[in-house]
RNA sequence: GCGGGCGUGGUGAAAUCGGUAAACACAGCAGACUUAAAAUCUGCCGACCUUUUGGUCUUGGCGGUUCAAGUCCGCCCGCCCGCACCA
């Protein structure tokens, strides 16, 4: 018995492909484009069971949409900038560039060896001047469309290495590499005005519909809208007043304090004659900026000393605090506090001992103006109470009384809010694409010339110190101003590597073009039909390329709005972990089981310790190594187990066993179809005058299989299109050997089989259709088509319940009257054993599906 | 704290619209083939009662709606994910 040779016919097959350019595409105005793109890997050097997933999941997608007759795009890349180079280039001496192309290289044949169908031709590197001269360009042309900006912000500085840290080098408030506390900093930063697009950004989710509804909820999360209003406090003594922001306007009569931000214009201002308030300030400065930080922190203000009139009443003044929880960023810097409306403002009135004064009440209580707030601040909706011409409305009825008030009196206003901030993008860093500006002190800020992009990185460079490298390169920064010719200085920041992963899927619409964007090649290939990835880049990668594709329509690079209009997010990769006798994590290719049943360690023989089946990751050693999979199974196999048993965005326990059950059935299809125990008809052979009953039902199996599979694959159920197939080969499995007429059955089956198969592992699909005695290509063959007449059937199997219990059933014709059944029904035995003569009191039927009889 | 998701055999999972719960696998058990093993093939495989036939129970827990609930509603428990001083 010869096995399936998966090597030979993986290579032979994949060389083929190559050689003949199968998925190379261009744009085809008579045919149906579809574009089918999985997320690009960042060029860490080997691939991982991750990207085994992702790009199986792809490639079904695209070989599949192929099949049918669309014109598919299926490119790949390298999101190619980034630290982990840099962090090599430290390590081990190697330039960040070097070390990356050598890494591409490595994955690219790597990702070769799984047979995708990818148009090769198309493959870009952001890291390329090729690829980045473009996006210096887009930058100049968002700079022209005023989608560009210039502030100060704060940036985490590493006081040891004198250096920016990102903040994934945050740990527990110290740099990663030094261990030192990290301190905030100011900086000169660009940043791009997603904010401007936030309302447009947050009601086009609504059109997302194939978007899986977590993701745009996230992505609504974290826009963040809010409705409130901007008041006007009057300062006691001054001639300004202070501008509040508030959602809850409606507990005005409640407040007892105001609070702003340590960065807030006044709070800079006292501080300049307040050393107290200058130190409280330097303090709630140094406070880190990671969430931990954040969380832990106590809540602490500083009593400016200051009073405000509350807009309402002038006799009534309010002290003003610098609080350490109140943000810059967000609405005005400043707010009112009312102790018993909201959790956080009460415990600062219990700390500094403020009035709290009840203002909402529960509507359901007898005596509403007795509430008193004791540790819990009331926040639902209810009764107001203690509120001047408010008293007595609800929540919402107070809101609008107290706009149109404010609005009357001319001391507010409403204003919508949102969460989302602008996009930072410049990062101190050497291994991204330069900002293509200059700095002049005669004439300000000027952008690099488009006739002298691109600005690229310089080639020497050293890494033996902290800092950016490019700041301190003896000769790259300095040039001469464009404007005036004077000395001047480049900008040595880099783009944020979101930068270059917020426009790829265009640029792979055209990826040697010499406007970055052909827009008559992206009018046709935009946007993404299909986007896979991970669910991590939900909100940061999905949500800015949303806005830059904006930005790029804006400037006329695209006429598309949205980049991707369908989103799959794959589940993680799971695997059980192993602790050695040590307590050190083990690799799972280390554990073995021994006689016993007993899992040791395959050197030492040692007991191992075996956790819970948790993601893979390099940290706790869980990974198994697809490379490995690959050479002892063949990619098929791995590609075959990726897609069997759980859905995709459901995560993916892998198992030794699973693989080999994957490998197993595709051994056990060679088998059926090279060795079948009696030969089947040769090809084109013309269907029998007659088929036995047996044969009959087994052809309709295999023309319903056509139907659910096409079904599940068009709906991403790979797991059950796998299903579907295993039980079509058992069947089939049971004719093997049949002779005479009905063998017949058996190649129509098998050839169906190979073609469903396909998509999902196509090399010994497409050995198999050669197998079947045919010449051409499987890939180039269209999708099955099932036989609409064989989905019918006759007679229908219908269960019959007494009080919806199963009790008997019933095979009937299919459109057998209602009467008739609820007749055979009752005639039932089983249903009149129940009924003990009783008669029933009701029969429901349900026309091609159930019978339930009522006593 | 807020938002979202999930909970089905020993395991991964199926179950269009509320209509036969457990398809398809993995593991396990038994048998065939074999000197033996592997591979392969066949059968069994939710629990309990029953010799079989069959019956009773079963989708995290409790209740509800319905002729009928894994599916819909309410409350509770557990796990996972995202956000988190956002005024």
């Amino acid at each position: 018995m010869a096995r399936y040779n998966f090597k030979e016919t993986e290579s032979k097959w994949q060389s083929y492909w190559d050689q003949n350019q199968t998925f190379k595409v261009t744009e085809d105005p008579d045919k149906e484009k579809y574009y089918v793109l999985e997320m690009f890997p960042y060029p860490s050097g080997r691939i991982h069971m991750g990207h085994v997933r992702n790009y199986t999941l792809g490639d079904v997608v695209a070989r599949y949409k192929k099949a049918q007759g669309f014109n598919v795009l299926h490119p790949m890349g390298w999101d190619a900038f980034g630290l982990p180079a840099e962090n090599a280039a430290m390590d081990a001496g190697v330039h960040p560039g070097q070390w990356t192309y050598r890494n591409i290289e490595d994955m690219r044949a790597q990702l070769k060896t799984m047979g995708l169908s990818y148009d090769w031709d198309r493959e870009i590197a952001t890291c390329d001047p090729q690829y980045y001269r473009h996006e210096q360009k887009m930058f100049l042309d968002f700079l022209e469309n005023d989608l560009v900006y210039r502030k100060e912000s704060w940036v985490n500085w590493d006081p040891v290495e004198n250096t920016v840290l990102a903040n994934e080098q945050v740990v527990d408030g110290c740099g990663w590499r030094s261990g030192a506390p990290v301190e905030r900093r100011k900086l000169n930063q660009w940043f791009l005005k997603i904010t401007d697009y936030a309302e447009d950004l947050r009601t086009a989710l609504k059109d997302l519909d194939r978007w899986p509804e977590k993701v745009r909820i996230m992505q609504e999360n974290w826009i963040g809208r809010s409705e409130g209003m901007r008041l006007k406090w009057q300062l006691v003594d001054r001639d300004d007043s202070l501008e509040v922001y508030t959602t809850r306007p409606d507990t005005l009569y409640g407040a007892s304090f105001c609070a702003i931000s340590a960065n807030h214009p006044i709070a800079v201002e006292l501080a300049e004659t307040n050393p107290d308030l200058q130190a409280f300030i330097e303090e709630c400065n140094k406070t880190g900026t990671s969430e931990e930080a954040i969380e832990k922190a106590e809540k602490k203000g500083f009593d400016t000393g200051l009073k405000v009139k509350h807009p309402l009443d002038e006799s009534w003044e309010l002290p003003v605090y610098v609080a350490n929880f109140v943000l810059m960023e967000y609405g005005t810097g400043a707010i009112f506090g009312c102790p018993s409306g909201d959790q956080r403002d009460l415990d600062f009135a219990r700390k500094y001992d403020l009035p709290v004064v009840p203002v909402v009440a529960p509507a359901d209580l007898e005596n509403p103006e007795s509430f008193t707030i004791e540790n819990d601040a009331f926040t639902d909706d209810g009764v107001m109470i203690n509120s001047d011409f408010m008293t007595g409305m609800s929540v919402a009825e107070a809101k609008k009384a107290i706009f149109a008030k404010c609005a009357e009196l001319n001391i507010g206003e409403k204003e919508v809010n949102y969460r989302l901030r602008d996009w930072g993008v410049s990062r101190q860093r050497y291994w991204g694409c330069p900002i293509p500006v200059i700095h002049c002190d005669s004439c300000g800020i000027v952008p690099v010339p488009a006739d002298q992009l691109p600005v690229e990185l310089p080639e020497d460079v050293d890494f033996d110190e902290p800092g950016n490298p490019l700041d301190r390169h003896p000769s790259w920064k300095h040039v001469d101003c464009p404007c005036c010719g004077k000395a001047a200085r480049r900008e040595t920041d880099t783009f944020d590597t979101f930068f270059e992963s917020s426009w790829y899927f265009a640029r792979y619409c055209s990826p040697k073009s010499e406007n970055g964007i052909d827009k008559a090649a992206a009018d046709y290939w935009m946007s993404v039909d299909q986007y896979i990835g991970g669910v991590e880049h939900a909100v940061l990668h999905l949500l800015y390329s949303r806005f830059f594709t904006r930005a790029l329509k804006k400037c006329g690079y695209l006429s598309a709005e949205e980049p991707f209009t369908g989103l799959l997010t794959q589940g993680m990769i799971c695997h059980e972990t192993y602790k050695d006798a040590d307590g050190n994590w083990m690799l799972p290719s280390d554990a073995v089981r021994n006689e016993d049943g007993q899992v040791i360690h395959k050197n030492d023989g040692r007991a191992v310790n075996v956790g819970p089946s948790i993601k893979m990751s390099k940290s706790k050693k869980n990974v198994v190594d697809p490379e490995l999979i690959i050479s002892s199974y063949g990619a098929d196999t791995a590609r075959l187990f990726m897609l069997s048993d759980s859905p995709p965005e459901r995560d993916l326990e892998w198992t030794d066993s699973g693989v080999d059950g994957a490998w197993r059935y595709l051994n056990r299809l060679w088998r059926l179809i090279t060795e079948p125990k009696a030969a089947y008809p040769a090809k084109d052979t013309a269907q029998p005058a007659t088929l036995s009953d047996e044969a009959q039902k087994v052809r309709a199996q295999v023309h319903k299989t056509i139907a659910a599979v096409t079904d599940d694959l068009g709906k991403f159920h790979f797991n059950k299109a796998v299903a579907r197939l295993r039980e079509l080969t058992n069947t089939l499995g049971t004719l093997d050997g049949v002779e005479g007429d009905d063998a017949w059955v058996l190649r129509e089956g098998y050839e169906y089989l190979v073609r469903l198969i396909a998509p999902m592992t196509p090399h010994i699909a497409a050995e198999l259709w050669a197998e079947l005695g045919h010449d051409s290509i499987l890939c180039e063959v269209s999708w099955p088509v099932a036989d609409d007449s064989l989905l019918k059937e006759d007679t229908i199997v219908m269960p019959i319940q007494v009080n919806g219990k199963r009790r008997d059933q019933l095979e009937v014709p299919v459109n057998m009257d209602i009467k008739e059944i609820e007749k055979l029904a009752l005639a039932s035995e089983k249903v009149q054993a129940i009924l003990d003569g009783k008669p029933a009191r009701k029969v429901i039927v349900v026309p091609k599906r159930i019978i339930n009889v009522v006593a």
